[in-house]
RNA sequence: GCGCCUGUAGCUCACUCGGAUAGAGCAUCGGCCUUCUAAGCCGAGGGUAGCAGGUUCGAAUCCUGCCAGGCGCGCCA
């Protein structure tokens, strides 16, 4: 049995390894010399045997290790503005993200899964507008909604559901919005739009507009994510970052540090000083705050909370922002490798062969949701979790849906459903599974693929920490293909309910085993582990 | 132009971080159900790891150059 990754050493860094090795485990049988410069070591198999024994004494710490020694982590991910539905686009990095939290907690570290509500901004200011059109729309007003504007549907009974709740609250005394005399000024013409909007409604009717279409495309985000199966311990407002003045002072920490300077009526941070390209604009000419001072004010209230590391999952194409936020910290005083930040590569959508473009405030979009809908929560899951985070990855939805029966993820339910299914027939047969008799007969395992599966179960533990402390979720994924394999081949040579009643205890137990570990691996990354299918 | 990610079988992807004869799934072909779920198993074919150099006892993996693709380079978020 092949215990340890065989290495190429010097002779006298591998006799110095073997002794060690002999030393340290006497669970070794043998150690062996094979090709020039390889070296085996060789389990006893009652050492393999131990790790089904403890499997089944403790399930719930078949994959728990002590790795992360209840270190503070927070991880934030998905972290979307509050504009729209959440899209295919989003799945990746929150499927990623969800599997991760289950994987540093597995391996022993204190974890905070928060979710940073981007509810301040411009972008929220043209989703009220929207909002305010469609409505102003449905209450039989004729206007004409810019091409800029958010114009997917979903703004559309947004504005129905405003209309039923607060009737004609919204309504202008007379509607005449500012005109778009120059096609290639739109952005200016919508920033006059809303400005208009709010000159219309006041100061109080648009908070409560924007508010509204904040919170409701908020709890649209928050059901899809629980539908997803994932649970955010904490959401994390931008907005209220200068509600609580932490804004203005982190900026005003920098300027004391002397990295804020004025240039053409804006206030910049001296990001090149800590190695970002050039300088970044922290308050605009207009007084407003840009994103990234939010950011600043956010990642230096991530420390001051007392979290010892700090994870970020991001979409790749965020990387260039990746300096100045490290800058920030630097210059802040904070420790910038204390902020580890994780690119997750796009997933580029195809249908019919086609790419499909993506965007949200055409509305143009395939929903996280509709996905969902239509392959199912596992399917999606394991598909999102499988493969590398950092490799591109081409999503044929028509081939997803029609083959959502080839997924891998149900090869891996199947054996998970097949050993129940052993256990629902042994008890059909007025048979029992008696767990300490069965773990004291482990060692009547003796056939190749019986061996396979106990060796591949006994690599669980360091597989899911190994997951976690590379950031590697697919790593759990392949492992649990792997024993899927190594079980699915084992249960079509050898009969389980044998008449020999200690085999058939030691058989139940290994099929209990692995079962426990599917479960439990499954159960990681997001996916059920159906009793049948 | 500069920066980041990537290039592995017809397709989609792995390779436990420099090790043994590069592996799976899908697709193709051939076998296995009167016995615990055939959504399974067993087998076959299919490879110049983008190209060219370099480092090393050893390279898909590290370095350099080129080619190809994706993303980014705002007082947007």
């Amino acid at each position: 049995m092949l215990l340890a990754k065989p290495c190429r050493q010097s002779p006298v860094a591998i006799a110095q390894l073997i002794a060690g090795k002999l030393g340290a485990d006497s669970s070794l049988k043998q150690v062996t010399v094979a090709p020039p410069g390889f070296i085996n070591f060789h389990l006893q198999q009652s050492a393999l045997f131990d790790v089904v024994g403890k499997i089944l004494q403790d399930p719930a710490a078949c994959g728990r290790s002590t790795r992360g020694g209840q270190q503070k982590i927070q991880i934030e991910f998905v972290s979307a503005n509050p504009t729209g539905p959440l899209h295919v686009g989003h799945g990746r990095g929150a499927a990623y993200g969800a599997a991760l939290v289950n994987l540093l907690r597995a391996a022993g570290f204190d974890v905070t899964a928060e979710y940073y509500v981007n509810d301040a901004g411009r972008q929220m200011d043209i989703l009220a507008l929207s909002v305010w059109l469609r409505y102003l729309e449905h209450l039989n007003v004729n206007i004409a909604l810019p091409d800029n504007a958010y114009r997917g549907e979903y703004v559309k009974t947004l504005a129905a559901a405003l209309a039923a709740r607060d009737g004609t609250r919204y309504l202008p005394t007379n509607y005449a919005p500012p005109a778009l005399s120059d096609p290639t000024a739109a952005e200016t013409h919508l920033d006059a739009f809303i400005d208009y909007c709010q000159q219309q409604l006041g100061d109080a009717q648009y908070r409560a507009l924007h508010a509204f279409g904040c919170d409701s495309i908020l709890n649209g985000i928050n059901e899809d994510l629980r539908y997803f199966g994932m649970v955010f311990d904490s959401w994390y407002s931008e907005r209220s970052l200068s509600e609580r003045d932490l804004l203005a002072k982190a900026v005003g920490k920098l300027a004391d540090g002397g990295f804020i300077y004025a240039k053409d009526g804006a206030q910049w941070f001296r990001s090149s000083a800590f190695g970002d390209e050039k300088d970044r604009v922290v308050i605009r000419d207009n007084g407003q705050p840009t994103y990234f001072a939010s950011d600043i004010a956010y990642h230096a209230d991530k420390f001051a909370r007392g979290f010892e590391h700090v994870i970020n999952i991001w979409g790749a194409d965020h990387h260039g922002y990746i300096p100045r936020v490290k800058a920030a910290l630097s210059a802040l005083n904070e420790d910038p490798n204390r902020l580890e930040i994780l690119l997750v590569q796009f997933a580029s959508l195809y249908r019919a062969g086609q790419k499909v473009q993506m965007s949200t405030r055409s509305g143009e979009f395939v929903t996280l949701r509709e996905l969902i809908d239509e392959v199912g929560v596992d399917a999606a899951r394991f598909f999102y979790t499988s493969r590398r985070s950092d490799q591109h990855l081409d999503f044929d939805l028509d081939l997803a849906k029609s083959q959502s029966q080839d997924n891998p993820v149900y090869y891996l339910q199947y054996a998970h459903a097949r050993i129940c299914s052993v256990f629902r027939q042994l008890a059909q047969l007025g048979g029992n599974f008696d767990q300490a008799v069965g773990i004291a007969a482990l060692h009547r395992l003796s056939e190749a693929k019986e061996i396979a599966v106990a060796a591949t179960l006994g690599r669980y533990a360091e597989t899911v920490a190994h997951a976690a402390m590379q950031r590697e979720p697919h790593a759990l994924a392949n492992f649990l293909r792997e024993l899927a394999t190594d079980y699915h081949a084992f249960y079509n040579q050898h009969k389980i309910i044998v008449d020999d009643e200690p085999l058939r205890q030691a058989r139940l137990a290994l099929c209990s085993a692995v079962r426990v570990v599917l479960e439990d691996g499954l159960k990681m990354l997001g996916v059920s582990a159906p009793r049948e299918m």
